[in-house]
RNA sequence: GCGGAAGUGGUGGAACGGCAGACACGUCAGCCUUAGGAGCUGAUGCCCGCAAGGGCGUGAGGGUUCGAGUCCCUCCUUCCGCACCA
């Protein structure tokens, strides 16, 4: 046991990188953040999405999520709530096994080395995570459970086997889903996705499209995720109607406008329509099939662009239309999906854009069905129309139906008589597909399923999981299209759990999305066994009540989690439906990057970054190179890192100019020049306090310094609220504010006050959430200060005193007068007609009648004001006060 | 094209309809130091002025209001999302 030492009057210089060693330890040791379950405090789940642990570690980009939901959990746990927050891996995926392929290394050994770094870098830079809780979903133990869900999935008809056409990644040499494949890049970044018509698992999420778009409605989550969602459910209520061919054969069609229907001229049917052959004459033949060859080898992209012009071709045949007889033309045109819908679409060019340009192009003609308001009585023909009307209306040459108001109530009118004639009937569309789960690839959690050839496909039973991965030495893909666990022979060979005879496992894997769409429940009771997790605790701590991360999972993780959660609710394993109650997305950490241009000038994005020896090199060359933002990545060799900064200014300083830098979800420039400002914001917090300890140890003053206690719950409301709001840039200002103000005083010789003494303990609690290690260390070597715990501790090392007076980090939040944290005294803003003229310190309850006069005493408002008595006042007491003079 | 968000000093950004530019970065000056890419003090929107002070200022133009960065209308720009969904 050492004794303390006093500080000398001039204290010790700040130096983080010695003072944040060991604190970690230590408040692991007292498991400081380790989360139990009841104890009669209110829970608080905080969650940031689980990393998955690249080769690459952590970026200061991945801290600007990190460092604000710790903030946050450190702050709620002072507030006195239970608060859970947890890390784990999302460890299964492409990378890993593309290093494998590379390297030799096994995904086992680098996903441990990775998770290991990641660990190393949340405790570098003061994550309170509660580490007995870690989960890994790439742990048989974890994946167990995965393949139970998918079974479960399984049972209640939710996973089938299927073969359709699906996007394919040769770069990754395995299938994707739609969500992953957005706009032909497949969601690792590669372009030059393909089609492929293999068999593969889907979960049908489409059964839950209804449930999922009414959930989103009470989420507090940005309307823009919401909406990023709801557009892609893409639910559109329309009517069916059977259309049939010539010949009688039927051709349905989905229309949101059954209001146009006598309005048809031709029709259009999907290249891919498995009919087209068969509507083609003869003499059509070649032209069509030529043209369907041509839009199969389009790339999707280009055949989804509204830039091109709509082409199409006649196939000979004509279709007729139930509700008037009229003979209509039958065309194919790659413009049309044969995935929605039913992949064939009526065309009605006097009321739909997209298909007047295209009766224009193509001479078909145009019927007007839908009279504008404004055409009343004239003599205007579908010939006067210069771009299709999708206006209001009404009816016409439409039967029965004429002089019906659209769309209302025509479409429902017209919907019911198809319904009454057994055409058809009101239907639902989406544009959501059914989620395809299956990956070929190897390190990925098996999917639980066991070909026989007497049974077909037949579930693993239960007590048979986990389908464990088995060792494989070689992940490369072979080119066959097939996992390479298809060369794990033993493996592959089973038995059938049904007749006991020879069979094959399936030999695909779940995409990493499966994993991820369950593990918040495990991070609830990561130890269970024998089932996915604990009831009961499941109960205590769910839902998420702050899930924080990128918004590029928009459409991916946070939709698959809410299906699986809702399948979950149905089966009756959780209480709840929707898994996360709070969402925030953090703003991207963008970095200078040189730029060349795009050598496609068509690009859409014209701009390529490039690393810093490209730009040399092309530099020397004479081309052009621009600064540009860009996101980090490891092969623009523009990454900074943690462990870096945290060398450099300590981590209490990332901490705080990572929260500082801007508004929580903008996306903002990397600027290391910032980081010192906060480096010198916390040598300034160290100076104050440590001298202001060394100084007065053992004294206790009693003047009192009112402005100052008014600033002290000032900062303290505020530093709560902007915490609460996600608003951490202006809650560090306020510290700084705040530790400003003592820092005068300090300077000025002002200090020696009971206000002051509280203020300083005051502020070392407010540090805490933001920057832990200084703050303990203050905390520790003051013994509270300002508490009334003058003196320091007896004996002992500083940095082992939680014993006798616990860790800053327990104690209670400071709380706040309301009405001391307005000002008794004001400075009144004297306004002359908008002007601001003067302004007068006044008691901040003044009446109008003082706050007059006493600006009316002013000579320089007398200046101004040459009348008062026909002046106007606009009085807001606290605030100003407006003189409209003449 | 449709929908959303945003345009504020040299930079990041503050600002319940009420003192625009808080808090920082940077810059400049001074102090301290053997030295400093350290620390401290001060200045720092623009224009006029020695100063006191005055004028102008939140993308452009209009409007509402005693008062507009903030509310309304038109336009411009940027970013994001959706984009043949029948």
């Amino acid at each position: 046991m050492t004794t303390i030492e006093k500080p000398k009057t001039h204290s010790a210089p700040y130096e983080p990188q010695t003072l944040e060693r060991g604190w970690q330890e230590r408040w692991r040791t007292q498991g400081l953040y380790r989360s139990t379950e009841g104890g009669g405090k209110p829970k608080y789940y905080v969650l940031d999405f689980f990393p998955y642990p690249s080769g690459d570690g952590l970026s200061v980009g991945h801290c600007r999520n990190y460092v604000p939901t710790d903030t946050l959990s450190r702050y709620f746990r002072m507030r006195g709530f239970n608060v859970l927050h947890p890390m784990g891996w999302d460890a299964f995926g492409e990378p890993t096994e593309q290093f494998a392929v590379l390297t030799g290394t096994s995904p086992r050994v680098a996903t441990d080395r990775n998770a290991a770094n990641y660990k190393r870098q949340f405790d570098l830079i003061g994550c309170s995570y509660d580490w007995a809780r870690e989960i890994d979903s790439s742990a048989p133990d974890y994946y167990h459970w995965t393949q139970w869900f998918f079974l479960l999935l399984y049972k209640r008809g939710l996973a089938y086997r299927a073969v359709q056409w699906q996007w394919w990644c040769p770069r990754c040499q395995t299938t994707l889903s739609n969500q992953e494949a957005q706009d032909g890049v497949c969601w690792r970044g590669h372009t030059g996705l393909t089609k492929k018509q293999i068999p593969a698992w889907y979960f049908k999420i489409t059964d839950y499209a209804d449930q999922l778009l009414e959930g989103l409605k009470e989420r507090e989550w940005p309307e823009r995720i919401k909406l990023m969602q709801e557009n892609w459910i893409g639910r559109s209520e329309g009517c069916e109607i059977g259309f049939t061919t010539e010949a009688g054969e039927p051709l349905p069609v989905f229309t949101t406008r059954p209001d146009t229907v006598f309005g048809v001229t031709f029709m259009v049917i999907a290249p891919e329509h498995p009919t087209v052959e068969a509507l083609t004459t003869p003499d059509r033949r070649a032209e069509v099939t030529a043209y369907v060859e041509r839009a199969k080898a389009t790339s999707e992209i280009d055949r989804l662009s509204t830039e091109r012009e709509k082409t199409g071709i006649f196939t000979g045949s004509y279709a007729i239309n139930p509700l008037n007889g009229d003979r209509v033309q039958l065309w194919v045109a790659d413009y049309v999906l044969a995935t929605y819908g039913t992949g064939v679409v009526m065309g009605v060019p006097a009321h739909d854009t997209r298909d007047f340009a295209f009766a224009k192009k193509y001479g078909v003609p145009i019927k007007l069905v839908i009279q504008p308001p404004d055409w009343e009585g004239t003599r205007k023909t579908a010939d006067d129309l210069d771009d299709a009307y999708v206006g209001p209306g009404t009816m016409v040459n439409s039967g029965e139906f004429d002089g019906t108001p659209t769309p209302d109530p025509a479409i429902g009118a017209v919907t019911r008589r198809v319904a009454e004639l057994g055409l058809g009937k009101g239907t639902t569309n989406y544009r959501m597909r059914d989620w395809l789960i299956s990956r070929q690839k190897y390190w990925g959690a098996p999917i639980p399923i066991v070909f026989c050839p007497t049974h077909g496909e037949v579930p693993v039973p239960e007590d048979q999981l986990p389908v464990e991965l088995p060792e494989m030495a070689n992940f490369t893909p072979d080119g066959s299209g097939r996992s390479p666990l298809a060369r794990a022979t033993e493996w592959v060979n089973t038995t059938c759990p049904t007749c006991g005879g020879p069979a094959e496992r399936e030999t695909d894997t779940m995409g990493g999305f499966a994993c991820s769409s369950w593990y918040f429940l495990r991070f609830c009771s990561p130890d269970h066994m024998g089932a996915p997790f604990d009831r009961a605790k499941v109960d205590y701590w769910m839902p998420v009540d702050q899930y924080v991360g990128g918004a590029e999972h928009a459409v991916l993780h946070l939709l698959y989690a809410r299906f699986w959660t809702r399948v979950m609710h149905d089966a009756g394993l959780i209480g709840f439906k929707e898994p996360f109650y709070r969402l925030r997305n953090q703003g991207m950490l963008v970095v200078s990057t040189p730029h060349r241009r795009a050598i496609d000038p068509n690009a859409t994005e014209p701009w390529v970054p490039i690393t810093t020896e490209e730009a040399q090199a092309l530099r020397a060359k004479g081309e052009v190179v621009e600064m540009r933002s860009a996101k980090m990545s490891k092969s623009l060799r523009n990454v900074i890192t943690p462990d870096e900064m945290v060398e450099k200014y300590g981590a209490d300083s990332l901490r705080m100019y990572e929260m500082f830098m801007a508004p929580f979800d903008q996306e903002v420039e990397w600027n290391e020049e910032g980081i010192n400002g906060q480096r010198r914001f916390m040598g300034r917090v160290w100076t104050l306090v440590t001298e202001t300890w060394a100084e007065a140890s053992g004294e206790h003053y009693t003047a009192s310094d009112e402005a100052l206690t008014r600033l002290r719950h000032k900062t303290v409301k505020k530093v709560s609220e902007d915490l609460e709001k996600f608003r951490f840039n202006t809650m560090v200002s306020a510290l700084m504010e705040f530790a400003n103000a003592l820092g005068e005083r300090h300077r000025a010789g002002a200090w020696k006050t009971a206000s002051f003494q509280e203020a300083v303990g005051t502020l070392v609690l407010l540090l805490a959430p933001s920057a832990p290690f200084i703050a303990e260390a203050l905390w520790q070597l003051t013994g509270g200060f300002g508490k009334g715990k003058l003196a320091p501790a007896e004996s002992g090392d500083p940095k082992t005193r939680f014993g006798e007076i616990g860790s800053v980090h327990q104690q209670a939040w400071p709380t706040y007068d309301e009405s001391l944290t307005r000002d008794d005294v004001v400075t009144l803003v004297v306004q002359v007609n908008g002007k601001v003229r003067d302004r007068i310190e006044l008691a901040a309850d003044a009446d109008e009648a003082a706050a007059r006069a006493a600006a009316l005493a002013r000579p320089r408002i007398q200046e101004f004001v040459t009348n008062p008595a026909a002046a106007k006042f606009i009085y807001v007491p606290g605030r100003l006060l407006n003189i409209v003079a003449r």
